[in-house]
DNA sequence: CGGTATCCCATTTGATACTG
DNA sequence: CAGTATCAAATGGGATACCG
């Protein structure tokens, strides 16, 4: 599982976590309200032995949280921690993705929606600091404070960036 | 790797082409602007076969088109279509995700900036379409214009929220 | 319910060699 | 450069059995 491309990049990190398909469809059951290990198995259809695995993994890293629910240490309720509430951005950028290309507009079975409007979210976006809405092209990638010398090198001469020439 | 998993999720049908971390970290390099076979193979690390597989998969999708740029049909660029391009977003929040919850305030390797002024994006999140920000309870999931039986039943028991007791 | 322990099979992987 | 072909080895997956 571990792999660790380019120990500085956070895609490369986010994915020794999230770079396999069942731990999103478990943390995507938790936001839908799922807590015990029964309803994660049944409504995502995993074995038994990966679930176990997958949540130990959850578990290590901060994402998951297993708390006692009484009867004696039989009966558990796995929960999102903070760390793992934080990931709801992401799975709301896919979601939209999905129902825009895999869809398509008005054929889409299930929508995220504002709680009380019940009016579908806002296209997520990348913004400035003061909100403004940017192009794809607007956005680049820059050494932060801990760039690696690899890490500076490698974005000196790449853009992040979609409408560069050949 | 076709899986399908509850055919109505976004999140499952993303997973069917972005379940292996082999495909977002192409994608990243697209975005970097890569666009050669040698120059993904060389950066990502991965094996020819599973590259070539990949791509071609990516180019089903339509994510990804490639073009013959000359030296009679031996040079060819990999460049990401209108479709692939959009997937930016998620790669935002993930690593938006992943400087936060990884690295950390101010161990930052890599930062996402405006182009322009060079400060960083701001975190994305949720918003209604007034462009109000949500918190995450606010945000819920809804049964779409072409939700299955199914799927308005199993959204009529969930919350997609983070904040309900047990 | 909430797991652990095996076992075995299918798939994936990555190295190497080869090609135009 | 841009792949395809092959193949042994590792891995992952799922079924089953078992347990407190």
């Amino acid at each position: 599982m571990a792999r660790y491309h380019s120990f500085d990049c956070p895609i490369a990190r986010i994915l020794n976590t999230f770079g396999d398909h069942w731990t999103w469809l478990i943390v995507r059951e938790a936001f839908y309200g799922k807590t015990r290990f029964t309803e994660f198995q049944r409504s995502i259809g995993i074995a038994k032995n990966l679930l176990s695995e997958r949540l130990a993994h959850l578990i290590d890293e901060g994402i998951f949280e297993r708390e006692d629910v009484g009867n004696r240490g039989t009966r558990y309720a796995y929960r999102l921690t903070e760390k793992g509430r934080t990931l709801l951005p992401i799975l709301i950028a896919m979601y939209q993705w999905g129902n825009t290309h895999v869809f398509g507009d008005g054929k889409e079975p299930v929508l995220l929606v504002d709680r009380k409007s019940k009016r579908p979210l806002e296209t997520i976006v990348p913004r400035d600091q003061e909100g403004n809405v940017l192009s794809l092209s607007e956005v680049a990638a820059a050494p932060g404070p801990k760039a690696s010398k690899e890490t500076k090198a490698k974005l000196a001469q790449s853009v992040l960036s979609v409408d560069r020439g050949v």
